[in-house]
DNA sequence: CGAAAAACAGACCCATTAGTCAGTTTTTCG
DNA sequence: CGAAAAACTGACTAATGGGTCTGTTTTTCG
């Protein structure tokens, strides 16, 4: 996968500023509806009309409603899930603290968007899952990004002496990413506050499971 | 919620049953097409199509293809989460075992379709978050009805004494139900049958965390 | 049998969809 | 300035969507 910031160099010195300001605005208005009411339930039209253009202006930019798709995938969504549940845990303290502290701000950022509609990546997960080979590929790109991220940090906590050594770093990844798509399901609906505060408590009850035990020596 | 078979006799008796055939074969295909493609990318034709049937039937037995998929989700959705998640776990046995097994059953099925979509539920709860009210209805009470049988399957192996007695009982069953839905998203690609192993021995870690400790007395 | 009711067929309606295209406006730059 | 390139307009197309309606077939039952 080419790099973030060398993508965007290349976008800059290639298109002009013009046409990188009309295509940004419509990569992200389009990224709002398409989370809010799902890809194929919102038009190109629809995104056009929030932003009174035409479709002309649409199809100069872009190949198809695919392509468009596939470069708010690698442009913005790309860059959320980045900064929000990769950079958090690539630091060097106590790694279960990391992996903690990123979920409750990734959580509180839910609880407080008054409209929110789940996980992006994984709500887009479930609508192209067997419809649309071409996105999916960039969708379990992601995936794995994150799920080598976090198998990395754990290895560094096991490395570093606050992970039992004993514990299965990919399955641990994996429970992680289950729990936390899940989470963000649960929380679309119905008190998300307090089904976040529970949620971390039991993930902190988990992860003292998987720590090395200090009163044992 | 009115009890699965009283309305199933009823149906019986107020309905010929040529109609509740008909009616069941376009539920059982709208079911299956609704779950592969999506509600919204699912177009009545498309069942209709399938069943070499015409609209003119559709529209006698249902009034409105959002009527149609109510009904699918009372006749059909419920009683699957019923037979699978539900009733499983409603027994007197070790509670965290009933629980283990009916999770590993019903990720064992996933494994096995080859066909796989995720988890019923939250693709709907997805799809239908803030677009459609009344679905969302009643695809919560099904949620909430899991809920509370985990929240009681806990409560029961606490007062058995299997179970830590300051555990949080609601929060055990939010954990639960979050990762389940989520290793249910993780498992429609990429080595399913890897990541149920590595899940189920994760989940079996956190309740060990749960646990009276029988060592410690 | 035969008439009424139930079940179904399919042409039709109108709104919406992704995508095209010929033409117009705006920007760039020598 | 002025011409070429870039950016954009909006009417149009062909396909598809949910839903209606008139009429035909099948079933039921006295």
């Amino acid at each position: 996968m080419v790099g973030l910031s060398t993508n965007l160099e290349e976008n800059l010195m290639e298109k002009s500023l013009k046409r990188m300001a009309t295509m940004n605005r419509m990569q992200v208005t389009g990224l709002e509806l398409f989370y809010k009411n799902g890809y194929y339930n919102t038009s190109v039209d629809d995104i056009l009309k929030e932003l009174s253009l035409s479709k002309g202006a649409f199809y100069y930019h872009f190949d198809s409603k695919e392509d468009f798709f596939v470069q708010i995938i690698q442009n913005l969504l790309v860059r959320k899930i980045y900064s929000s549940l990769i950079e958090p845990i690539e630091g060097h303290e106590h790694t279960l603290d990391l992996i903690i502290n990123c979920f409750e701000d990734a959580l509180e950022t839910a609880v407080h968007n008054e409209m929110d509609y789940g996980f992006l990546l994984s709500n887009f997960i479930n609508e192209f899952n067997g419809r649309n080979e071409e996105v999916m590929k960039h969708l379990n790109e992601i995936l794995r990004i994150w799920e080598v991220t976090l198998v990395s940090a754990i290895q560094r906590g096991k490395f570093n002496g606050h992970i039992d050594r004993h514990v299965d770093a990919e399955g641990v990844a994996v429970y992680l990413m289950s729990s936390y798509i899940g989470i963000r399901t649960l929380m679309v609906e119905n008190t998300p506050s307090a089904r976040k505060y529970r949620f971390m408590s039991q993930l902190r009850q988990y992860f003292k499971s998987i720590e090395i035990k200090q009163s044992s020596f």
